[in-house]
DNA sequence: ACCTGAACACCGTTCAAGT
DNA sequence: ACCTGAACACCGTTCAAGT
């Protein structure tokens, strides 16, 4: 009496609805046709609401799965290697993974709502377990954040168009852009307004 | 006889259109109803389509004052400041250009389609401008591309939520992340591996 | 309980018909 | 030449009706 037929049904239309929607969104993106899935799920698009309220909750579903794997090789990188240099294979793993599905990675790690299945809170819990010690063994800045390191790569993944551009612009993120922090003239007080967020536009100051 | 009022009738609706295209995607961001563009500057969607045959197409318009502003700017700079801050100046200006409009800016930033009005090869002309001075004289990385701007650039943009994460992640990218350059071990020839682009996978990472 | 699928308002896009 | 706007196929979303 504990579990009815229904229920199975039920829980085989959830099933078929994610199968579908991990296809579809691998052909056309995070943006894919929803009756699409559901037609190609063989329900009825009431269906495929009824189980997934809003789009991100079938894409939050979706992410679920990878985003199990990518605390499992979080862990293995701990391991295996030297914290600064699991840092960095991490940070490499993950724009992998924000470039998959035309992006629904990405958008998944930068879109703060849909607590409902909250992947940020996972993934915040494995970044900080390889930030905290890279940070103290120095190899990396004191001063980053975890959202630091998620937006940076995000960013890193949309605005690539492919694995060799994102590897190319996470060394420059990771070396810098600068050649040296001397401010040019002589020394100003300005070096540190860069951890201040904003920073006065040069409107006026000229020559 | 050299201009009919026709073509005044047909500039005019042009230009109405590019004004509610304005206005709409100002709202609605650059995926915007087209027929809603439409019907706001009073003429049927087939007028809509004569003008502009596709949606980048009158995105690419719309861009097209901005990036003038964005040229006089840099002109601006380029005499004003020394060239490092110069060049600095001129990137955070563009982040703020690549956040309006919902990130219609980044967009255009990135799609290297839509060839008719090379928005592309402008920016580029000016990045070029200011990022030659800025290496000469040794404040930034010898090895930078115009692309490598661009997308750093486009890339975070799209990835802060707001001006104030911008700017802290514009700093964080500008300097870096790690705190040296050298590879936790011994001296590894390794040092020099972030400026050619694709690095070795770490060793046993499939998938 | 859960599912269905017709229905609604909207979208992008086209094209015969007008002037 | 240029514009119109009805028309088509599609979309997201809802909800009475079924089982």
């Amino acid at each position: 009496m504990q579990t009815r037929s229904i229920r199975a049904d039920a829980r085989r239309n959830r099933d078929l609805l994610l199968a579908a929607a991990m296809d579809v969104i691998a052909e056309e993106g995070p943006n894919a046709s929803l009756n699409e899935i559901a037609r190609r799920a063989g329900v009825g698009p009431g269906t495929l609401y009824r189980h997934f309220p809003a789009r991100d909750a079938l894409l939050a579903a979706v992410f679920e799965g990878r985003l199990a794997r990518l605390c499992t090789r979080a862990e293995e990188m701990a391991e295996a290697l030297p914290p600064g240099e699991a840092l960095i294979a991490w940070l490499r793993l993950l724009i992998a993974h924000a470039m998959t599905d035309h992006g629904l990675g990405a958008r998944m790690m930068l879109t703060t709502s849909s607590a409902e299945a909250d992947c940020s809170a996972t993934l915040r819990d494995v970044a900080d377990r390889l930030l905290g010690p890279a940070q103290r063994e120095g190899s990396v800045r004191a001063d980053l954040d975890f959202a630091d390191l998620v937006e940076l790569t995000a960013g890193i993944a949309q605005a690539a168009a492919d694995p060799v551009r994102a590897e190319r612009l996470l060394m420059l993120t990771l070396d810098g852009l600068r050649t040296a922090a001397e401010p040019t003239a002589g020394a100003l007080g300005a070096v540190e307004t860069g951890t201040t967020g904003r920073v006065a536009t040069p409107r006026q100051e000229r020559e």
